[in-house]
DNA sequence: CCCCCCCC
Protein backbone atom coordinates (compact mmCIF):
# COMPACT_ATOMS: atom_id res chain seq x y z
CA UNK A 1 0.00 0.00 0.00
CA UNK A 2 2.89 2.54 0.59
CA UNK A 3 3.63 2.68 -2.77
CA UNK A 4 0.00 3.95 -3.53
CA UNK A 5 -0.63 6.17 -0.84
CA UNK A 6 2.40 8.13 -2.16
CA UNK A 7 1.72 7.60 -5.88
CA UNK A 8 3.05 10.84 -7.62
CA UNK A 9 5.19 12.63 -5.16
CA UNK A 10 8.27 13.26 -6.75
CA UNK A 11 9.52 14.49 -3.97
CA UNK A 12 13.63 15.27 -3.42
CA UNK A 13 13.51 13.88 0.32
CA UNK A 14 17.02 12.94 1.43
CA UNK A 15 16.72 10.42 4.66
CA UNK A 16 17.91 12.66 7.58
CA UNK A 17 18.69 9.96 9.33
CA UNK A 18 20.58 7.85 6.47
CA UNK A 19 24.07 9.79 5.03
CA UNK A 20 23.85 9.75 1.16
CA UNK A 21 25.60 7.21 -0.55
CA UNK A 22 27.11 9.62 -2.50
CA UNK A 23 25.86 13.37 -3.40
CA UNK A 24 24.10 12.56 -6.83
CA UNK A 25 21.50 10.06 -4.75
CA UNK A 26 19.00 12.85 -3.72
CA UNK A 27 15.94 11.24 -5.80
CA UNK A 28 14.56 7.57 -5.88
CA UNK A 29 11.31 6.58 -7.46
CA UNK A 30 9.69 3.52 -7.19
CA UNK A 31 7.81 1.26 -9.71
CA UNK A 32 5.32 -0.70 -7.77
CA UNK A 33 4.69 -4.34 -8.29
CA UNK A 34 1.71 -5.24 -9.92
CA UNK A 35 -1.87 -3.26 -9.53
CA UNK A 36 -2.96 -3.16 -5.73
CA UNK A 37 -6.61 -2.12 -6.05
CA UNK A 38 -6.22 1.64 -7.72
CA UNK A 39 -3.47 3.89 -9.86
CA UNK A 40 -2.75 1.71 -13.52
CA UNK A 41 -0.19 -1.13 -12.48
CA UNK A 42 3.42 -0.30 -13.11
CA UNK A 43 3.12 3.35 -13.14
CA UNK A 44 3.55 4.96 -9.33
CA UNK A 45 6.38 6.78 -8.01
CA UNK A 46 6.73 6.72 -4.70
CA UNK A 47 8.60 8.84 -2.37
CA UNK A 48 11.23 6.84 -0.52
CA UNK A 49 9.44 4.97 1.94
CA UNK A 50 12.60 4.66 4.17
CA UNK A 51 12.38 4.16 7.64
CA UNK A 52 15.67 3.79 9.66
CA UNK A 53 17.14 1.03 10.56
CA UNK A 54 19.98 2.28 11.30
CA UNK A 55 19.52 0.85 15.03
CA UNK A 56 17.66 -2.48 14.52
CA UNK A 57 14.05 -3.16 16.19
CA UNK A 58 15.21 -5.41 19.09
CA UNK A 59 12.87 -8.08 17.62
CA UNK A 60 15.09 -8.25 14.49
CA UNK A 61 18.43 -8.97 16.39
CA UNK A 62 16.88 -11.48 18.82
CA UNK A 63 16.58 -14.18 16.27
CA UNK A 64 18.89 -16.63 18.33
CA UNK A 65 16.72 -18.65 20.24
CA UNK A 66 14.06 -18.51 17.73
CA UNK A 67 16.70 -20.43 15.29
CA UNK A 68 17.77 -22.69 17.93
CA UNK A 69 14.08 -23.82 18.70
CA UNK A 70 14.54 -24.73 14.91
CA UNK A 71 11.66 -22.19 14.40
CA UNK A 72 11.75 -20.84 11.08
CA UNK A 73 12.64 -17.02 11.17
CA UNK A 74 9.82 -14.13 10.44
CA UNK A 75 10.25 -12.19 7.47
CA UNK A 76 12.21 -8.78 8.54
CA UNK A 77 12.77 -6.25 6.01
CA UNK A 78 16.40 -5.66 4.06
CA UNK A 79 17.26 -2.52 5.64
CA UNK A 80 17.43 -4.74 9.38
CA UNK A 81 19.53 -7.05 7.62
CA UNK A 82 23.41 -6.86 9.77
CA UNK A 83 26.52 -8.75 10.08
CA UNK A 84 25.62 -9.49 13.72
CA UNK A 85 22.35 -11.44 13.51
CA UNK A 86 21.98 -14.94 13.15
CA UNK A 87 18.97 -16.22 11.08
CA UNK A 88 17.78 -13.75 9.29
CA UNK A 89 15.00 -14.70 6.41
CA UNK A 90 13.91 -11.93 3.69
CA UNK A 91 11.24 -11.22 0.64
CA UNK A 92 12.22 -9.98 -2.23
CA UNK A 93 12.21 -9.07 -5.73
CA UNK A 94 14.87 -9.70 -8.05
CA UNK A 95 15.33 -6.22 -9.90
CA UNK A 96 19.23 -6.90 -11.43
CA UNK A 97 21.25 -10.05 -12.21
CA UNK A 98 24.18 -10.15 -13.99
CA UNK A 99 25.74 -13.37 -16.23
CA UNK A 100 28.42 -15.60 -14.58
CA UNK A 101 31.72 -14.12 -14.76
CA UNK A 102 34.76 -16.85 -14.63
CA UNK A 103 38.14 -15.47 -13.43
CA UNK A 104 41.78 -17.22 -12.42
CA UNK A 105 43.08 -15.49 -9.06
CA UNK A 106 45.45 -16.77 -6.99
CA UNK A 107 43.10 -19.79 -5.59
CA UNK A 108 42.42 -20.76 -8.94
CA UNK A 109 40.06 -20.41 -11.46
CA UNK A 110 36.96 -18.83 -9.92
CA UNK A 111 33.06 -17.85 -10.91
CA UNK A 112 30.69 -15.54 -9.99
CA UNK A 113 27.50 -13.75 -10.61
CA UNK A 114 26.02 -11.37 -8.56
CA UNK A 115 21.92 -9.53 -8.38
CA UNK A 116 20.01 -6.97 -6.70
CA UNK A 117 17.09 -7.07 -4.28
CA UNK A 118 14.39 -5.42 -3.35
CA UNK A 119 11.71 -5.93 -1.02
CA UNK A 120 8.22 -3.86 -0.03
CA UNK A 121 9.88 -1.14 2.62
CA UNK A 122 12.20 -0.17 -0.17
CA UNK A 123 15.20 -1.35 1.18
CA UNK A 124 17.74 -2.75 -1.25
CA UNK A 125 20.78 -5.38 -1.02
CA UNK A 126 23.18 -6.71 -3.49
CA UNK A 127 23.70 -10.67 -3.28
CA UNK A 128 26.60 -12.54 -4.60
CA UNK A 129 27.01 -16.32 -5.10
CA UNK A 130 30.65 -17.94 -5.76
CA UNK A 131 31.97 -21.03 -7.60
CA UNK A 132 29.14 -24.08 -6.23
CA UNK A 133 26.89 -21.63 -5.38
CA UNK A 134 26.43 -20.26 -8.69
CA UNK A 135 25.07 -23.59 -9.88
CA UNK A 136 23.04 -23.67 -7.33
CA UNK A 137 21.18 -20.45 -8.03
CA UNK A 138 22.13 -18.68 -11.09
CA UNK A 139 18.52 -20.78 -13.42
CA UNK A 140 16.38 -19.71 -10.33
CA UNK A 141 17.15 -16.56 -9.83
CA UNK A 142 15.32 -14.01 -12.51
CA UNK A 143 14.86 -10.62 -12.69
CA UNK A 144 11.16 -9.77 -11.71
CA UNK A 145 10.14 -12.42 -9.53
CA UNK A 146 10.07 -12.29 -5.74
CA UNK A 147 11.68 -14.82 -3.36
CA UNK A 148 11.97 -15.72 0.11
CA UNK A 149 15.47 -16.20 1.17
CA UNK A 150 17.30 -16.81 4.30
CA UNK A 151 19.82 -17.76 5.74
CA UNK A 152 22.47 -17.62 8.78
CA UNK A 153 25.36 -14.56 8.58
CA UNK A 154 26.79 -14.10 5.22
CA UNK A 155 26.46 -10.13 5.32
CA UNK A 156 29.66 -8.02 4.41
CA UNK A 157 30.54 -4.37 4.41
CA UNK A 158 29.23 -3.25 0.74
CA UNK A 159 31.48 -2.45 -1.89
CA UNK A 160 30.53 1.27 -2.25
CA UNK A 161 32.76 1.72 -5.29
CA UNK A 162 30.82 -1.17 -7.65
CA UNK A 163 27.25 -0.87 -5.36
CA UNK A 164 25.15 2.01 -5.97
CA UNK A 165 22.82 0.26 -3.48
CA UNK A 166 21.28 2.44 -0.34
CA UNK A 167 22.72 -0.37 1.92
CA UNK A 168 25.98 -0.79 3.90
CA UNK A 169 26.27 -4.47 3.50
CA UNK A 170 25.90 -7.07 0.33
CA UNK A 171 24.87 -10.61 0.94
CA UNK A 172 27.14 -13.41 -0.15
CA UNK A 173 24.90 -16.60 -0.65
CA UNK A 174 26.15 -19.89 0.70
CA UNK A 175 25.49 -23.83 0.95
CA UNK A 176 23.12 -22.98 4.22
CA UNK A 177 21.24 -20.16 2.19
CA UNK A 178 17.42 -21.12 0.89
CA UNK A 179 16.11 -19.54 -1.68
CA UNK A 180 12.54 -19.84 -2.44
CA UNK A 181 10.09 -18.52 -4.85
CA UNK A 182 7.14 -16.62 -3.80
CA UNK A 183 4.31 -17.57 -6.17
CA UNK A 184 2.36 -14.87 -5.03
CA UNK A 185 3.46 -12.10 -7.12
CA UNK A 186 3.48 -10.08 -4.22
CA UNK A 187 2.21 -6.42 -5.13
CA UNK A 188 3.09 -4.36 -2.43
CA UNK A 189 7.06 -4.83 -3.39
CA UNK A 190 8.22 -2.79 -6.10
CA UNK A 191 9.26 -3.70 -9.61
CA UNK A 192 12.41 -1.40 -10.19
CA UNK A 193 13.49 1.49 -7.52
CA UNK A 194 15.02 4.95 -9.98
CA UNK A 195 17.14 7.19 -9.27
CA UNK A 196 16.42 9.37 -12.14
CA UNK A 197 19.38 11.68 -13.15
CA UNK A 198 18.85 14.70 -15.80
CA UNK A 199 21.74 14.51 -18.27
CA UNK A 200 22.92 17.88 -17.98
CA UNK A 201 23.82 16.34 -13.94
CA UNK A 202 26.23 14.39 -15.66
CA UNK A 203 28.66 17.25 -16.10
CA UNK A 204 29.39 18.05 -12.89
CA UNK A 205 29.39 14.01 -11.78
CA UNK A 206 32.96 12.32 -11.49
CA UNK A 207 34.41 9.47 -13.59
CA UNK A 208 33.18 6.09 -12.12
CA UNK A 209 29.98 7.14 -10.20
CA UNK A 210 26.49 5.02 -10.85
CA UNK A 211 23.64 6.67 -12.03
CA UNK A 212 20.14 6.11 -13.25
CA UNK A 213 18.92 7.64 -17.04
CA UNK A 214 15.49 7.87 -18.44
CA UNK A 215 16.47 9.32 -21.96
CA UNK A 216 15.33 9.48 -25.73
CA UNK A 217 17.01 7.39 -28.10
CA UNK A 218 18.11 9.27 -30.86
CA UNK A 219 20.53 7.14 -32.75
CA UNK A 220 21.89 3.59 -32.32
CA UNK A 221 24.90 2.40 -34.35
CA UNK A 222 25.22 -1.40 -35.14
CA UNK A 223 26.71 -3.72 -33.28
CA UNK A 224 30.97 -3.70 -33.37
CA UNK A 225 33.22 -6.49 -32.27
CA UNK A 226 36.36 -5.51 -31.01
CA UNK A 227 39.14 -7.13 -29.34
CA UNK A 228 40.23 -6.59 -26.19
CA UNK A 229 43.68 -6.23 -25.17
CA UNK A 230 43.30 -8.98 -23.04
CA UNK A 231 42.53 -10.81 -26.50
CA UNK A 232 39.15 -11.28 -25.81
CA UNK A 233 36.63 -10.23 -27.91
CA UNK A 234 33.50 -7.76 -26.86
CA UNK A 235 30.73 -5.95 -28.54
CA UNK A 236 29.27 -2.29 -28.32
CA UNK A 237 27.05 -0.57 -29.32
CA UNK A 238 26.92 3.57 -29.31
CA UNK A 239 23.43 5.45 -28.72
CA UNK A 240 22.60 8.88 -28.04
CA UNK A 241 20.60 9.67 -25.21
CA UNK A 242 18.79 13.15 -24.85
CA UNK A 243 16.41 14.02 -22.10
CA UNK A 244 14.55 17.34 -20.88
CA UNK A 245 17.58 19.15 -19.71
CA UNK A 246 18.42 19.66 -23.41
CA UNK A 247 21.32 17.74 -23.02
CA UNK A 248 22.67 14.47 -24.74
CA UNK A 249 25.02 12.41 -24.10
CA UNK A 250 26.87 9.27 -25.77
CA UNK A 251 25.79 5.98 -23.99
CA UNK A 252 27.70 2.49 -24.66
CA UNK A 253 25.98 -0.30 -24.48
CA UNK A 254 28.78 -3.69 -23.73
CA UNK A 255 28.39 -7.38 -24.36
CA UNK A 256 24.85 -8.97 -23.83
CA UNK A 257 23.30 -5.41 -23.84
CA UNK A 258 24.04 -5.02 -27.67
CA UNK A 259 22.13 -8.09 -28.36
CA UNK A 260 18.40 -8.13 -27.05
CA UNK A 261 17.94 -4.43 -26.15
CA UNK A 262 19.99 -3.10 -28.48
CA UNK A 263 18.30 -4.87 -31.64
CA UNK A 264 15.05 -3.87 -30.52
CA UNK A 265 16.15 0.28 -30.24
CA UNK A 266 18.01 0.01 -33.45
CA UNK A 267 14.48 -1.53 -35.02
CA UNK A 268 12.77 0.85 -33.07
CA UNK A 269 14.89 3.98 -34.35
CA UNK A 270 14.96 3.03 -38.03
CA UNK A 271 11.20 2.88 -38.02
CA UNK A 272 11.06 6.31 -36.92
CA UNK A 273 10.16 6.10 -33.29
CA UNK A 274 12.05 7.76 -30.65
CA UNK A 275 12.20 4.85 -28.04
CA UNK A 276 12.80 5.91 -24.42
CA UNK A 277 15.42 3.93 -22.40
CA UNK A 278 15.10 3.51 -18.81
CA UNK A 279 19.53 2.52 -17.94
CA UNK A 280 19.53 1.89 -14.21
CA UNK A 281 23.41 1.74 -12.88
CA UNK A 282 24.96 3.14 -16.23
CA UNK A 283 28.80 3.93 -15.11
CA UNK A 284 29.29 7.42 -16.27
CA UNK A 285 32.64 8.22 -17.90
CA UNK A 286 34.57 11.23 -19.27
CA UNK A 287 35.26 10.05 -22.73
CA UNK A 288 34.70 12.95 -24.91
CA UNK A 289 34.06 15.11 -21.94
CA UNK A 290 31.29 12.99 -20.52
CA UNK A 291 29.94 9.19 -21.41
CA UNK A 292 27.96 6.36 -19.94
CA UNK A 293 28.08 3.42 -20.44
CA UNK A 294 26.46 -0.50 -19.43
CA UNK A 295 27.95 -2.27 -16.33
CA UNK A 296 27.56 -5.63 -15.31
CA UNK A 297 24.53 -5.46 -13.17
CA UNK A 298 22.92 -2.39 -15.38
CA UNK A 299 19.24 -2.89 -15.92
CA UNK A 300 18.05 -1.03 -19.88
CA UNK A 301 13.91 -1.00 -19.92
CA UNK A 302 12.11 0.37 -22.99
CA UNK A 303 9.44 2.18 -23.52
CA UNK A 304 8.48 1.33 -19.83
CA UNK A 305 5.19 2.32 -18.48
CA UNK A 306 6.26 5.52 -16.05
CA UNK A 307 4.92 8.78 -15.92
CA UNK A 308 8.18 10.20 -16.74
CA UNK A 309 8.74 8.68 -19.84
CA UNK A 310 4.93 9.51 -21.02
CA UNK A 311 5.84 13.29 -20.52
CA UNK A 312 9.46 12.78 -22.09
CA UNK A 313 8.16 11.16 -25.11
CA UNK A 314 5.43 14.01 -25.15
CA UNK A 315 7.99 16.53 -24.14
CA UNK A 316 10.31 15.22 -27.67
CA UNK A 317 7.52 14.46 -30.29
CA UNK A 318 6.40 18.75 -29.67
CA UNK A 319 9.82 20.29 -28.44
CA UNK A 320 12.51 18.52 -28.20
CA UNK A 321 12.81 17.22 -31.80
CA UNK A 322 13.73 20.54 -33.13
CA UNK A 323 15.70 21.71 -29.90
CA UNK A 324 18.96 22.62 -29.54
CA UNK A 325 20.74 19.84 -27.86
CA UNK A 326 23.93 20.43 -25.63
CA UNK A 327 25.78 17.48 -25.95
CA UNK A 328 28.23 16.11 -22.58
CA UNK A 329 30.15 14.15 -25.58
CA UNK A 330 31.90 15.68 -27.45
CA UNK A 331 31.83 15.47 -31.08
CA UNK A 332 28.29 14.58 -31.21
CA UNK A 333 26.83 18.23 -31.71
CA UNK A 334 27.45 20.14 -29.11
CA UNK A 335 30.02 22.96 -30.54
CA UNK A 336 27.97 22.14 -33.87
CA UNK A 337 27.48 19.71 -36.35
CA UNK A 338 31.43 20.68 -37.91
CA UNK A 339 32.46 20.06 -34.98
CA UNK A 340 36.56 19.18 -35.19
CA UNK A 341 38.27 18.17 -32.13
CA UNK A 342 41.84 18.95 -32.28
CA UNK A 343 44.95 19.18 -29.74
CA UNK A 344 46.57 22.55 -29.05
CA UNK A 345 49.06 20.65 -30.41
CA UNK A 346 48.11 20.32 -33.76
CA UNK A 347 47.35 23.71 -34.35
CA UNK A 348 51.04 24.03 -35.24
CA UNK A 349 51.81 20.60 -36.20
CA UNK A 350 48.99 20.88 -38.90
CA UNK A 351 49.69 24.67 -39.77
CA UNK A 352 46.21 24.94 -38.93
CA UNK A 353 45.41 29.32 -39.57
CA UNK A 354 47.42 29.46 -42.73
CA UNK A 355 44.84 28.64 -45.61
CA UNK A 356 42.65 31.45 -46.78
CA UNK A 357 39.53 30.59 -44.48
CA UNK A 358 40.13 30.16 -40.77
CA UNK A 359 39.95 27.02 -39.03
CA UNK A 360 37.33 26.00 -36.53
CA UNK A 361 38.70 23.42 -33.79
CA UNK A 362 36.75 22.14 -30.22
CA UNK A 363 39.61 22.13 -28.03
CA UNK A 364 39.56 20.29 -24.72
CA UNK A 365 42.13 22.04 -22.13
CA UNK A 366 41.72 24.13 -18.87
CA UNK A 367 43.07 28.07 -18.19
CA UNK A 368 46.41 27.88 -17.74
CA UNK A 369 46.83 31.83 -16.76
CA UNK A 370 45.18 35.02 -17.91
CA UNK A 371 46.96 38.23 -18.83
CA UNK A 372 45.37 40.34 -16.17
CA UNK A 373 46.82 43.57 -16.96
CA UNK A 374 44.58 44.30 -19.61
CA UNK A 375 41.52 42.04 -19.61
CA UNK A 376 38.82 44.40 -21.20
CA UNK A 377 38.52 46.96 -22.81
CA UNK A 378 36.50 50.66 -23.09
CA UNK A 379 33.52 49.76 -25.89
CA UNK A 380 31.58 52.14 -28.33
CA UNK A 381 28.17 51.99 -26.87
CA UNK A 382 26.69 53.83 -29.71
CA UNK A 383 24.34 52.09 -32.30
CA UNK A 384 25.37 51.27 -35.66
CA UNK A 385 22.69 49.35 -38.02
CA UNK A 386 20.48 48.73 -34.90
CA UNK A 387 23.70 46.67 -33.12
CA UNK A 388 26.25 47.65 -30.13
CA UNK A 389 29.22 48.97 -32.22
CA UNK A 390 31.65 47.62 -29.26
CA UNK A 391 34.61 48.55 -31.21
CA UNK A 392 37.27 50.66 -28.82
CA UNK A 393 37.05 54.11 -27.60
CA UNK A 394 39.30 56.55 -26.77
CA UNK A 395 39.03 58.96 -23.73
CA UNK A 396 39.37 62.54 -25.01
CA UNK A 397 40.02 64.07 -21.97
CA UNK A 398 36.85 65.94 -22.52
CA UNK A 399 34.72 63.43 -20.46
CA UNK A 400 33.57 62.24 -23.87
CA UNK A 401 34.62 58.39 -25.07
CA UNK A 402 35.79 58.73 -29.20
CA UNK A 403 34.96 55.89 -31.63
CA UNK A 404 37.43 55.65 -34.52
CA UNK A 405 35.42 52.33 -35.68
CA UNK A 406 32.54 54.51 -36.21
CA UNK A 407 33.18 58.01 -35.44
CA UNK A 408 30.78 59.00 -33.09
CA UNK A 409 31.46 59.61 -29.32
CA UNK A 410 29.25 59.53 -26.36
CA UNK A 411 29.29 60.51 -22.80
CA UNK A 412 29.52 56.67 -21.37
CA UNK A 413 31.53 53.25 -22.78
CA UNK A 414 30.92 49.72 -21.63
CA UNK A 415 33.94 47.72 -20.63
CA UNK A 416 34.13 44.48 -22.50
CA UNK A 417 35.77 41.61 -22.53
CA UNK A 418 38.91 40.67 -24.29
CA UNK A 419 40.77 38.08 -22.26
CA UNK A 420 44.05 37.08 -23.23
CA UNK A 421 44.89 33.35 -22.21
CA UNK A 422 46.58 30.88 -22.16
CA UNK A 423 45.14 27.51 -22.69
CA UNK A 424 46.87 24.46 -22.69
CA UNK A 425 45.21 20.80 -22.94
CA UNK A 426 46.25 17.38 -21.74
CA UNK A 427 48.89 17.22 -24.42
CA UNK A 428 50.66 19.89 -22.06
CA UNK A 429 51.19 22.41 -25.10
CA UNK A 430 50.09 25.88 -24.32
CA UNK A 431 48.71 28.47 -26.74
CA UNK A 432 47.49 31.64 -26.93
CA UNK A 433 43.85 32.77 -27.42
CA UNK A 434 41.96 35.10 -27.08
CA UNK A 435 38.42 35.23 -25.39
CA UNK A 436 36.00 38.43 -26.03
CA UNK A 437 32.97 39.08 -24.46
CA UNK A 438 30.40 36.50 -23.81
CA UNK A 439 33.22 33.84 -24.12
CA UNK A 440 35.12 35.82 -21.38
CA UNK A 441 32.19 36.17 -19.53
CA UNK A 442 31.64 32.18 -18.95
CA UNK A 443 35.68 32.02 -18.37
CA UNK A 444 35.40 34.68 -15.46
CA UNK A 445 32.07 34.29 -14.27
CA UNK A 446 31.22 37.56 -13.98
CA UNK A 447 29.83 40.61 -16.27
CA UNK A 448 33.61 42.54 -17.63
CA UNK A 449 31.86 45.71 -15.56
CA UNK A 450 31.88 43.81 -12.60
CA UNK A 451 35.74 42.80 -13.03
CA UNK A 452 36.48 45.96 -13.88
CA UNK A 453 34.70 48.14 -10.63
CA UNK A 454 36.68 45.39 -8.49
CA UNK A 455 39.95 45.94 -9.84
CA UNK A 456 39.56 49.86 -10.94
CA UNK A 457 37.24 51.29 -8.96
CA UNK A 458 37.32 48.83 -5.61
CA UNK A 459 41.20 48.05 -5.97
CA UNK A 460 39.98 45.32 -4.45
CA UNK A 461 43.25 43.33 -5.44
CA UNK A 462 42.74 39.95 -3.60
CA UNK A 463 39.23 39.66 -4.50
CA UNK A 464 40.10 40.13 -7.97
CA UNK A 465 43.05 37.42 -8.00
CA UNK A 466 40.87 35.02 -6.39
CA UNK A 467 38.11 35.63 -9.84
CA UNK A 468 40.88 35.01 -11.72
CA UNK A 469 42.17 32.25 -9.62
CA UNK A 470 39.15 30.56 -9.83
CA UNK A 471 38.79 30.45 -13.46
CA UNK A 472 41.81 28.18 -13.80
CA UNK A 473 41.79 24.40 -13.21
CA UNK A 474 39.20 24.31 -14.61
CA UNK A 475 38.46 22.16 -17.71
CA UNK A 476 36.43 23.48 -20.69
CA UNK A 477 35.29 22.57 -24.15
CA UNK A 478 36.68 25.90 -26.34
CA UNK A 479 35.53 26.28 -29.99
CA UNK A 480 38.44 28.41 -31.38
CA UNK A 481 38.59 30.03 -34.54
CA UNK A 482 42.27 29.39 -35.77
CA UNK A 483 43.23 32.65 -38.64
CA UNK A 484 46.62 33.67 -39.19
CA UNK A 485 46.70 37.77 -39.41
CA UNK A 486 49.19 40.09 -40.26
CA UNK A 487 50.36 43.32 -37.96
CA UNK A 488 53.01 45.45 -38.32
CA UNK A 489 54.14 43.30 -40.68
CA UNK A 490 54.18 40.54 -38.63
CA UNK A 491 52.27 37.59 -39.38
CA UNK A 492 51.07 35.17 -36.75
CA UNK A 493 48.49 32.65 -36.25
CA UNK A 494 45.95 34.11 -33.69
CA UNK A 495 43.15 31.53 -31.99
CA UNK A 496 39.98 33.50 -31.04
CA UNK A 497 37.46 31.46 -28.44
CA UNK A 498 34.16 32.29 -30.00
CA UNK A 499 32.62 29.57 -27.22
CA UNK A 500 33.47 27.95 -24.42
CA UNK A 501 32.08 25.44 -21.97
CA UNK A 502 32.59 24.69 -19.15
CA UNK A 503 32.76 21.21 -18.58
CA UNK A 504 32.50 21.08 -14.73
CA UNK A 505 35.62 19.30 -13.70
CA UNK A 506 38.79 20.70 -12.26
CA UNK A 507 42.31 19.59 -13.67
CA UNK A 508 44.48 18.25 -10.85
CA UNK A 509 46.51 21.27 -10.10
CA UNK A 510 49.86 19.26 -10.69
CA UNK A 511 48.28 18.85 -14.31
CA UNK A 512 49.09 22.22 -14.96
CA UNK A 513 52.73 24.03 -14.17
CA UNK A 514 52.42 27.19 -12.05
CA UNK A 515 51.14 29.63 -14.49
CA UNK A 516 51.46 33.33 -13.89
CA UNK A 517 48.20 35.21 -12.81
C1' DC B 1 36.71 -14.69 -3.52
C1' DC B 2 35.22 -10.08 -8.46
C1' DC B 3 35.61 -5.50 -10.46
C1' DC B 4 34.41 -0.75 -12.96
C1' DC B 5 33.45 -1.89 -18.00
C1' DC B 6 36.79 -2.99 -22.10
C1' DC B 7 37.69 0.63 -27.96
C1' DC B 8 37.86 5.03 -29.89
Amino acid sequence: MSAQNTMHTNVVQPNPQQPLLNPYQNQRFAVPGTAGGFGPPDQSYGRPAQPSYQQPPAAYINTGPVAKNGAPPRVIPIAALNPFQGTWKIKARVTAKTHVKHYINGQGPGKLFTFDLLDAHRGEIRAKCFKEVVDQFYDLIEVGKVYLISSRGGLKPAQKQYNPLNNDYEISLDARTCVEVCSDDDSSIPRQQFNFRKISELANMDKGVLIDLLGVVTSVSPTFTLMRKNGVETQKRVLELKDMSGCSVETTFWGNFCDAEGQQLQLLCDSGSNPILVLKSGLVGDFKGRSVSTINSSVLQINLDLPEAESLRQWYITEGKDAAFTSLSVGMSSMGRTDVRKTVAQIKDEDLGRSEKPDWITVMGAIWSIKTETFCYPACTAEVNGTRCTKKVINNGDGMWQCDSCGQSSQNCEYRYMLQCHIQDHTGIITFATAFQEAGEVIIGLPAQDLFRIKHEDQDEIKFADIIQQARYQQYLFKLRVKEETYNDETRVKCNIVKVQKLGRHVKRESLSSGSN
